[in-house]
RNA sequence: UUAGAAGAUCGGAUGGCUGCGGCAGCAAUGUCGAGGAAAGUCCGGGCUUCAUGGAAAAACGGUGCCGGCUAACGGCCGGGGGGCGAGAGCCUACGGACAGUGCAACAGAGAGCAAACCGCCUAUUUAUAGGUAAGGGUGAAAGGGUGCGGUAAGAGCGCACCGCGUGACCGGUAACGGAAGCGGCAUGGUAAACCCCACCGGAAGCAAGACCGAAUAGGAACACAUUUACGCGCUUUUCCACGCUGUGUUCGGGUUGGUCGCUAGAGCGUAUUGGUAACGAUACGCGGAGAUGAAUAGCCAUCGCCCCUUUUGGGGAGACAGAACCCGGCUUACAGAUCUUCUUAUACU
């Protein structure tokens, strides 16, 4: 199920916090028990993506750290293949991200990914 | 063995598959990759920039027993005083209250150059006057304590012992300790209240700052000429020195992106050696993260740890916590494990 590393040098991350702002304003979104998604297009064709960890998740920074590598980790495996050329894709961590087993976790993205493409047309 | 005290160390290990950041390499690949506190940002430095340089004073902030160590410190080590404990030990903002100002509710007669409510004593007389501080009462606190003498009653009024003040002299680098003698006892507490004294301190921070490439004011540099004065020059004042003006030429700034700053530093380890110690000296060895929406992850196996039942076995937990320019400390958080030294009680010998 791992992809390949080609297929996961075609995501290019999201740096800027500008880009994160109109991505959340303009965009659609879906929620999981496990992580949220927020999808918007883009103009350059390529598959971005961003994850964002609050404070208001965990106030410990080693537990916000662990979150974002549990994201980084679903996304490597599902959205070389999941996601779309074109569109820039937010991963919002949960305190559920920290204990729910990893199976589950790519479930829950791989569900909210269906659940929005749907919600497109 | 029981109950403690002090100090130090560790903070799971190994491997596989799929991945991440730096460096090397054309590439394959190789190699390195979070902590004892990385934390809080409370002190002290290095480094960088800003202000024209120096001296003195004031203001503001900090430190506060003594000696030593250190680049420095509010840190550390050793010592002294005071307090706590049976002890090993632990705690300690611990300079000054005859420089000045202030503060202490209520109660009480009286609370800071003491006072006289009840009482006691004396006189005249049945209410005053004088003496007194033993006893009572109030209070957090009532101006030495006990005993004897003394007296009208009393009182350091006198004496002894204790306490207090002062203290020749002795020990110690010092803080301080000991102490003959003298003083009849007085100048209560509070300075994490203002304050005084001694010592220390310019300010802001790597988003500092430097460079490169792209669009507008103040401006900057260089050359020449000229004037010396009001005022101005990064807390204020004073003193001394210095600068300021005009013209021309050249360059070009607030922001964003990239590169550098960026990790070898008061570095770490071992041995010898000086020192009670903190720490210093010498020799040899080591080379160890540099990200910038920010790298250590995901899954699994074995060993180890804890709990349950115990024949095999099954299940669970893994603390506090994530480098962001770098060091030296402090403070706070921490499952569990190990080692060394010491005290106490009991037993054994």
């Amino acid at each position: 199920m791992h992809a390949s590393k080609e297929q996961q040098d075609s995501l290019i991350q999201i740096k800027k916090r500008s880009d994160f702002l109109t991505i959340q304003n303009k965009g659609r979104k879906w929620v999981s028990h496990g992580l949220i998604v927020q999808v918007a297009e883009n103009e350059n064709g390529h598959k971005r993506i961003g994850y964002t960890v609050s404070k208001k998740v965990d106030k410990s920074a080693v537990k916000r750290n662990r979150i974002k590598r549990r994201l980084r980790a679903v996304a490597a495996d599902i959205l070389p293949t999941g996601a779309k050329d074109g569109q820039d894709y937010i991963l919002v961590g949960r305190p559920q991200t920290l204990i729910r087993p990893y199976e589950t976790l790519c479930d829950d993205l791989r569900w909210c990914l269906k659940k929005l493409e749907l919600d497109a047309q």
